[in-house]
DNA sequence: TATTGTTTTAAACGTATGTTTGAAACATCT
DNA sequence: AGATGTTTCAAACATACGTTTAAAACAATA
């Protein structure tokens, strides 16, 4: 109970701060002052630094990557004979985001800044461990994204699809930023979903576009 | 001469090292090594290693910022009635990126890293320099942009004027990884240059996307 | 209640960092 | 050539970090 509070602590204080100045830039004393716990707390629960940053993708990632495994598979049994299309892909991909972990969209956008984080960082036991741990659920999606694209050539739709993943964590990265800026700029405010919303027109847009000149 | 060139290793190898591990992980230690210079000598031609890193992005910027500005201009006086079309300004812009500072498109990658780190990582000092000192030049390119796409919302534009910046700078922040899983995947390597003429119809597509269903 | 295993605590350890220092080396100019 | 200002250098400084330790506090079991 106790420890499972001291655990719960550290790993809120520390996503928060991650996604707020870096891995390198918050110290583990930063992460204990904010948890209400001992320093020693991190080293003895997690076991060091690394294993804590870790931890804090595996609790978004594994019941993120479960439900979207569940969805896609009960997509597969509704029409089995028909590939689903990309827009239907795409939704479901963010409504899965959105709402699984059942937390505040907010924590979407906190999640997405780290993932940002983790491939502009050092981190190279992130990137190992993410490729080791959740590959297998994402291979399955790009097949049928591929499968949703068959005008497209390997080379572009590779080209396009990451395109779509920056304009995806880029935006919802600075969520919080950006939807203060649109506030300011031009008086209307947005959430997560709405901005997910606009964004999806946009990606099924230029994943689709016309080849080469206008 | 001496110190030229000492000034100049030293922003050279900070370019590459914080290009590679961002700016915390990076030492002063690791780029006077790599520079062949003293480790006081960042201390006494910068300042500070703050000073250093705003120095970096003021080597790539300055001139970017200033050929931005004076082709801005000829294209106004070339045919001042009439305004751009939304792709010529993205070329201008991709042209200009790529040709400024006379130097391998490699280096628009470097820096296009650096940029995404500005915004993920903590340095508020940064993002606080590099609006004080160009926001001009991108102010007049927004107001171009703006003029180009009359149909589009205010807030419409907004939001994709950032999925657009999203999709740029990550993927030209990746472009080493990501060209390397190119070759891998499809047996077809891509540089710079070219991954930028596969962006750019991409971008003008989703920019250009009906506002809201299929 | 006594015992055992787990968790928390304060303190310390070793290391790496950014910065400063004062002397030495160098360049420049009369 | 000699004086002056600039640049380099090795060494040290203070600080912050991740990690370890050993004792104390706590919980669970018998």
């Amino acid at each position: 109970m106790a420890q499972k509070d001291t655990v719960k602590s550290i790993l809120n204080a520390a996503e928060e701060l991650f996604s707020e100045r870096g891995f390198a830039e918050t110290s583990l004393r930063n992460i204990t002052t904010r948890a209400g716990v001992n320093l020693a707390a991190v080293n003895y629960h997690f076991g060091s630094k690394k294993s804590l940053i870790q931890a804090v993708f595996a609790r978004f990632l594994t019941p993120f990557c479960e439900q979207l495994e569940q969805e896609l598979l009960a997509i597969h049994q509704q029409v089995p004979e028909q590939q689903p299309q990309l827009r239907d892909l795409l939704l479901l991909l963010s409504r899965t985001a959105l709402h699984a972990g059942h937390d505040s969209p907010r924590r979407l956008a906190i999640f997405m800044r780290l993932l940002g984080l983790a491939y502009t960082q050092g981190q190279g036991h992130l990137r190992r461990f993410l490729q080791k741990e959740y590959a297998p659920v994402f291979t399955v999606f790009m097949r049928l994204i591929t499968a949703a694209t068959p005008d497209l050539s390997d080379e572009e739709r590779f080209w396009r699809i990451h395109f779509m993943l920056g304009a995806t964590v880029f935006t919802l990265s600075g969520a919080d930023s950006l939807t203060a800026m649109a506030e300011h700029d031009l008086g209307k405010a947005a959430d997560v979903a709405q901005v997910i919303d606009k964004l999806i027109p946009f990606l099924a847009s230029g994943l689709n576009a016309p080849h080469q000149a206008q």
